[in-house]
DNA sequence: GTCTATAGATCGATAGAC
DNA sequence: GTCTATCGATCTATAGAC
């Protein structure tokens, strides 16, 4: 019943969306408050209203990407729990196809814009989001013994989600990745990472 | 015999050595010309009789720290180039040793901060320092027979590049890296891309 | 809740004396 | 070649009318 309630979370909304795409596309520096307000067809003071100031704007927007990745991870896993290859395939293809050029940006924002508090906050939910979803496909692999033991090169779960983590977040490709490239990097990321690029007889010989 | 142009030499030096730093710890917004004229010594106002503006000096910067690299690549690979997997272990260690923070920062201040042809100039630079003498070891690997055909994963010697350097230029680690563990990650980044996560059974069973 | 107006700070860059 | 002084632009954030 009360419109006014309404039409401030809707504006709230609309700014969180605005300044989302822009911040994960030009990073928090290259984003001025008014270029905010102006795609939201409000003027810049008008956002202080909505939020106490950019950074905690900026969190509000990593707050929202950190939980719909977590969302999506969550699901893309829960779907191909029993195939270890085709469920790294598909995060790793999801995260190529959301993620145009924001996840190198956005780890660079963080480190570089947030206070330290700020940070232990959005890492914590990062590690949610990405780090926590990942290493379980990882984890269970270990388990089943499809994968390494840990022991033999070092890499548990944890740090086997920021390899596969880092192959994705990389700076080669011109961004945004259309669709039959991102497959084609997607497969290459997790063969890689699966199998290496020594030729099939090479180990044995160590 | 001239001591002014000697004088002015070392002072430009000095500039790009303290701009150097900088630039490649804190990011190029971060840092502004003052910062760098109070290191220095000298007043903000004089750098710009050594440097056409703070663009400039970020390009002088770029141009010497890609240089340094590429001599230390060369280096390092001519020395160990019969032996494919400590080649990549030296090279992948001189990286993490040598570069704190540096390589993602770097990668992101020349998308947002250059223009297009600064751009082009500095990516030409780029390959020479880090991509040409990184996938002249993969060659060698596949002409060898050592590493998979291309045609295999279509992971070209360039592609595979690119896949090493990602897995290096990583922001899980807190910088800068002490002297063992950077060795324990360029071992295991080494071996995860040569010989994949995957226990060494599983792949004959695909 | 949104506006106009503007404070307050910082930055890159220039002018001109020495 | 380095300095002092300062301009002009841009940005975040606040004050106060409606």
């Amino acid at each position: 019943m009360n419109h006014q309630l309404e039409h401030d979370r809707k504006t709230r909304q609309k700014i969180v969306k605005v300044a989302r795409d822009l911040f994960m596309e030009l990073g928090y520096r290259a984003v001025s408050t008014r270029r905010i307000a102006d795609v939201c067809g409000i003027t810049q003071p008008t956002l202080y209203h909505h939020f106490k100031n950019k950074k905690e704007l900026y969190m509000e927007v990593l707050k929202s990407e950190l939980l719909d990745m977590q969302t999506a991870l969550d699901r893309i896993i829960k779907r191909f729990e029993n195939h270890l290859e085709e469920c790294l395939f598909q995060v790793t293809y999801y995260i190529l196809i959301n993620k145009p050029a924001g996840i190198g940006q956005m780890f660079h924002d963080i480190e570089k814009e947030l206070g330290k508090e700020q940070q232990e906050e959005i890492k914590k939910r990062w590690i949610e989001a990405y780090q926590a979803p990942i290493a379980s496909i990882f984890e269970k692999g270990i388990r089943e013994g499809k994968l390494r033991n840990p022991a033999e090169f070092g890499s548990d779960p944890v740090l086997s989600s920021y390899l596969l983590l880092n192959l994705i977040s990389s700076r080669n490709t011109d961004h945004p990745v259309p669709e039959p490239v991102a497959k084609a990097q997607a497969r290459l990321y997790t063969n890689v990472l699966l199998y290496g690029l020594a030729s099939p007889d090479e180990e044995t010989k160590k």
